[in-house]
DNA sequence: CTGAATGGATAGCTCCACTATCCAAAATGA
DNA sequence: TCATTTTGGATAGTGGAGCTATCCATTCAG
């Protein structure tokens, strides 16, 4: 398979695609001369799945290779990757005064002790969901809150439906690759299926 | 209040407090003069209002006036913002092929008909769904949808602790703004604990 | 009265994700 | 064989988004 029938196959311009491989996004094909190459199927979905984390993922060309990297690197292990699927995040370090930062580790401390999770405070994850907490207190819709709980409940839900399903997977790549995939997609397959939620019980709540 | 006020309470610089003026994203202070301006509290909160939708929110200008647009509009009721708030997602429209589709739709409906759900199949939220199934099975990981009916359980637990909270809101504009801010930071809530949760799960099961 | 700040208009900046052009070396088709 | 595409690689250009800087006439503060 050579430029032209990559490009047909995937859907992706030639120039695109050239614009990836120097972005590290994509693999070179093998040389058979110094100057033609030639692709396979692997260069067929690993540009789906560039395409993929860019649309629906959201994640810029930067993410996307950081993402890639991992996936890519044999030293990753699973449990490192799980850590590091964060990276699709928009990793926001928006400055956070003390007492905030103390109010909001209080709520986020008081519903993990409920669900029986172990919290390591400087992670940046906790990071990110101190900024997100504030800032709903900052707009002044902490309210958003009283339901704490129940989003610790659902992401407790999804989570273990995660990891169970990748368990689940055969070698370490597939696992890898899989957490990645997984943690990316499964937001916006949640995200979309809340906002349809949001219709069905507004109707069960309003006018049934 | 003046700019300089305005600027320093809100954080933001006085230039992009113009820039967002002129994309109406925020009101005209009072004319106190024909180049003289007042600002109150309320421009103070609408600005981190914007802020936040755009840093957090991951929102674009555009996507952030309208979301502005149909909180200050009297004619939004309680039931259209819910239909509205999906402005925050990147509405994909890949194509999709007709088998591809009904594919999705059968595992869109099975999960929808176990948890008592009635969907409208011409919606823009179902055709988003629709892509990311798609799109999963693309890239070869529709492995993800064999926990598609616990998504479907934590959509529905997080969606109706929104909806509860939000009947328990006063005033219609406090629930129409509260729709739209619940949505959009709820994502980004979600979207932070199922990554602390997948953590949590991975020890439990791994290690432990 | 004087210097700083203001509202409003306009132009410019940086970054990002592509896209287009060019070239010499294959590949293809007659 | 030999004209015509196609290729990989390099480089430059494009368009949109989200600010940022400059200018100017007016107005405010000391």
């Amino acid at each position: 398979m050579r430029m032209a029938e990559l490009s047909r196959e995937s859907g992706v311009a030639a120039a695109t695609i050239k614009y990836y491989q120097r972005e590290g996004l994509l693999p070179p094909g093998e040389l058979t001369s110094p100057n033609q190459a030639r692709y396979d199927a692997t260069h067929v979905r690993r540009l789906k799945l560039v395409r993929a984390l860019l649309e629906i993922g959201g994640l810029s060309v930067a993410a996307v290779r950081e993402v890639l990297t991992a996936i890519d690197d044999p030293a990753t292990s699973t449990h490192d990757v799980l850590g590091l699927a964060q990276h699709g995040l928009p990793v926001l370090k928006s400055e956070v005064s003390d007492e905030d930062r103390a109010w909001a580790m209080e709520r986020i401390e008081a519903a993990a002790v409920a669900r029986d999770w172990e919290l390591f405070p400087e992670s940046p994850l906790i990071e990110a969901l101190v900024s997100v907490l504030c800032t709903l207190r900052e707009v002044g819709h902490d309210w958003v809150l009283d339901a704490l709980d129940r989003y610790f409940a659902a992401a407790e839900e999804v989570a273990e439906a995660d990891v169970g399903a990748l368990a689940r997977r055969g070698s370490t790549e597939a696992i890898v690759e899989g957490a990645v995939v997984g943690t990316v997609f499964g937001d916006a397959l949640l995200a979309t299926l809340r906002r349809l939620a949001h219709a069905q019980a507004s109707r069960k709540r309003f006018n049934a």
